[in-house]
DNA sequence: GTTAGCACTCTCTGGCGGAGAGTGCTAACC
DNA sequence: GGTTAGCACTCTCCGCCAGAGAGTGCTAAC
């Protein structure tokens, strides 16, 4: 990819900026006009015409003005961008809303704050399951033949699933088998809880084996088991933009958003970044995602990330100010789950 | 009303049977031609123009064919439907995505596999809050100053949230509290704990007065508070339907599924109904779902209500085969619940 | 009561032409 | 050499029109 330099690099900016804010392909003499460019438009024109040659911009058709390629985007986002600040009146009605007791729903509640302050789709991975470490093993003996298990992770989230007994079974022994089953478990990270792991816990508790069986699934499926940890807010902000008019583009986005499996794919890389990731455009893996940007941030926990929360929009998007709130927002979900 | 007889009502079934097809408007050339009606296109014209009359069809522009009204489909539902009948194969493969052993989960399945099946929204609330007991309610201690406190009604639904302890407190303070609290509060509906009953059963233990706050809070806001137990599927299958080509018209419709106040009167009503419950477009208060008709039907375990579930769709859709289907999912998901 | 026939209305489609926007190219200018 | 004015060119967009097609309501005859 060939530098930009000055002018060249100038045009660039306004055009993307023009665009961003327009919807509608930029011509020579609107890059003049609204920006005091002290050239022609003539001059402006041979900027254009080299930065398409170049790959950063593209004619909808041979007499429309230019829109910006994702390559454009990148450069743009890359090192032409004022983030903008957010302001102080929303910095403190967000934080306000994220004051909430619990983990789960301080997540939601940011998601939520993100999809009405953006107008974009606003998702959220929760805690990345293979760092987590089980602090809390209980089981809640309910009826003789039932009982409640319930696991907390280090990082506060709780999980609990209905588990069954074979044979009738006392409080007493349930607490027993709790405290036998917790002391194996807990303090273990979950990437080491293998079935073979499980297997070998479960050996020497044979009589419970259908329990600890069940003990097992929801540590594996609810725990480990990331999908059930996504949030998803204002997807249909996506029908706003005009560039989703057309329901034929729109229908595969929203469908895709909504399969967890897949918003967690679209956020999973966004929790090896340090800071703020924005993916543009076809840089996004999945094929319905091609006409959209992924701007996502990890939130941190202490000193690791527990998750990532993010938004969804068309490519053309204000950069500057939603790479601001979704840093802002990570920022502060991180600090109000410091708070626990 | 006027009632309909014999063949101006035949010929009303066979508009709404086509239109529900074909998403055209219905001429009366096309009627007399795709069933064997024994009559000419002009006499079917006079009938059509009379049921124009008595409010059953209209006319998009003078020179189209006709489509039902709200009322039409009314009839159309109450009187004239063959209710389809869900496929044996496709009866086993529900059956089976419902064997989870979790209410959550199984409504969440059930929600899943209603979508799926209709090409609609699918949308579905948990057990109808008023109506539920708590059986147990645990604290368990994590560290001297935080506890989880876990409660759960007799419909299987289980929460949790974190409290803290102005004070630290020993397992053993904290085990006496669970049962202090657990004593005064379960067995007795919901419904019955205002405020001012929680009060009460507060002031016997002023120096745990926070924790039963937040007791209080768990209780009022997670499972008192109905909204968090609705569940959304499957959306953006409104988006496939031809009558929502028009972004401008899916929009009111998707954004509103998003918010689970919505979601959740749209269902409330369905609670009451013994069976399958259809609300034809302006049937519908919302003004957003005018468009559209719902479809729901209570799920039962043992012998009271526990939740309803349902479809949005719009109000030209196969009622035989849709109701069929929420029928089967309702019963379906019951009988899974009922195996706890 | 039913039907054939017909005039009427409306939409839809494609073609056409002009306005408008934007371009690339060329030649002149500094 | 970079810059610019001028111009021809291309393409979209919009309104217009005409013809085809679909469907109707009305009338008069059966």
């Amino acid at each position: 990819m060939v530098e930009l330099e000055g002018r060249r690099r100038e045009i660039l900016r306004m055009i993307i900026d023009d665009y961003i804010l327009t919807a509608e392909p930029i011509g020579s003499e609107a890059v003049r006009g609204r920006h005091r460019l002290g050239v022609s438009s003539a001059t402006v024109r041979n900027e254009m015409a080299a930065l398409e040659e170049l790959g950063y911009l593209q004619q909808p058709h041979p007499s429309a003005g230019r829109i910006p390629t994702d390559q454009a985007y990148r450069v743009y986002v890359d090192s032409m961008l004022e983030e903008e600040q957010v302001s102080s009146a929303e910095r403190a009605r967000i934080r306000r809303t994220l004051a909430v007791p619990e983990l789960d729903r301080a997540v939601e509640q940011a998601t939520r704050a993100l999809a009405v302050a953006t107008d974009c789709a606003s998702v959220a991975a929760g805690p990345s399951p293979h760092q987590q470490v089980v602090r809390h093993l209980h089981l809640i003996p309910l009826t003789p033949h039932r009982a409640l298990v319930v696991a907390v992770t280090d990082t506060e989230v709780f999980k609990g699933q209905m588990v069954e007994f074979q044979e009738a079974t006392t409080a007493e022994e349930c607490d027993r088998l709790s405290q036998e089953i917790s002391r194996r478990i807990t303090g273990r990270p979950l990437s080491d809880l293998t079935d073979r792991m499980l297997d070998k816990v479960i050996g020497e508790a044979t009589l419970y084996q259908r329990v600890l069986d069940q003990v097992g699934r929801l540590l594996r499926d609810q725990i480990l088991h990331p999908s059930a940890r996504v949030h998803t807010e204002g997807t249909a902000n996506i029908l706003k933009q005009p560039e989703f008019r057309d329901v034929r583009r729109a229908q595969p986005v929203l469908s895709a958003l909504e399969r967890e499996d897949i918003v967690e794919e679209l956020l999973r890389g966004g929790l090896g970044q340090k800071r703020v990731r924005v993916m543009i455009g076809a840089e996004n893996r999945r094929e319905e995602m091609r006409d959209c940007s992924v701007i996502s941030a990890p939130y941190y926990v202490g000193e690791h990330a527990a998750g990532v929360l993010g938004i969804v929009g068309p490519t053309r998007m204000r950069y500057g100010k939603i790479i601001g709130l979704v840093r802002f927002l990570a920022e502060s979900l991180g600090d109000a789950l410091n708070q626990f």
